[in-house]
DNA sequence: CTTGACACGTTACGTTATTACATACATCTC
DNA sequence: GAGATGTATGTAATAACGTAACGTGTCAAG
């Protein structure tokens, strides 16, 4: 198996870097589809990228209130509804809460890695796991149509920490 | 690859006897462990394991107090809980909802395909899923403690009705 | 300039889950 | 059996998450 490309979240990396590129891709891509990335979600998704770690939605409401947006549930979430829509985040079931996506513009299933220490949020290429997935549930006769694939644990850093 | 077990959600069987092959091992398990089945919780189990589907905590509580148990939320929550703990349910993340496993015993990470026509839910057992989740985690040092596997799509039969 | 689509804002409400505390009950010790 | 202890059950109250319905502002097309 070839390695995985490395996720950025579990390693140093020049972040500011990483979250302007992720940007610009929205951006690119908005354009691209004819969509608006208007301030509230271009805000939004900012938000999701300071840090590599998942927000709830009422987490997102309140810096949006500070900044003198909206400050009724509806903001958050529709703003959040369209970046998921535009595969710009993901919604991670398990945290009930919203990371931005990694792989824009790449149709991908998301793999959620979640540290419990830092609570760091990767979002690994499943590329195989997908197919293993739609491999298994096609034994059952069952056509996938959406999966959440969604790991709870410990990163190295963390467990490095521990030790 | 082998052929995976058939999973019962999806086909028919005689369901009678997989309900009441649960509770047994239930029965059994908990005995063996020395943690105590009660009645709340067995009956919590027998609701679980009415059909092969998901149960949100509201909706296992309203039929609790129409058969006399209480009536507010942690009397539903505390069962699911203990039933989650003890391996003889899990909790269903996309559907914020429980079902009832059917591998109790067995350490296994649970693999959900859900129907989006019937509803059906089936627990398919996910070793090679599990297996490649852990390889992918490992490739970013990432320790997997506990994984939620949840597909959407559609279950064989429904997709042939839709034909 | 009008029209229509869309984004944003609000109010109000519905659903899911937890905290805190009181009561009942089983089990162990004496 | 009486008393102490831990566990299970019950309640009220509230927190956290999510949606429906409706009015206003903005902007581009016609
Ligand atoms: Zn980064
Ligand atoms: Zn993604
Ligand atoms: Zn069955
Ligand atoms: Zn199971």
């Amino acid at each position: 198996m070839p390695p995985a490309d490395p996720v950025p979240a579990f390693h140093a990396h020049d972040h500011a870097q990483c979250s302007d590129s992720m940007l610009a891709r929205a951006e690119a891509l908005a354009a691209e589809r004819g969509v608006r990335l208007t301030p509230v979600r271009r805000r939004v998704l900012e938000l999701l990228l300071e840090q590599h770690r998942a927000l709830g939605a009422y987490e997102v409401l309140d810096r949006l209130a500070a900044e003198g947006f909206g400050r009724q549930p509806p903001v958050a979430y529709r703003a959040l509804d369209f970046l998921v829509e535009q595969g710009l985040a993901h919604r991670v079931a398990r945290l009930n809460a919203f990371a931005a996506c990694m792989h824009p513009g790449e149709p991908h299933a998301p793999v959620f890695l979640i540290c419990r220490s830092c609570n760091a949020v990767a979002e690994a290429g499943g590329d195989s796991l997908r197919r293993a997935l739609e491999v298994e549930a096609a034994t059952q006769g069952f056509a996938v149509e959406r999966s959440s694939i969604e790991a709870l644990g410990q990163c190295s850093a963390c467990r490095g920490a521990a030790a």
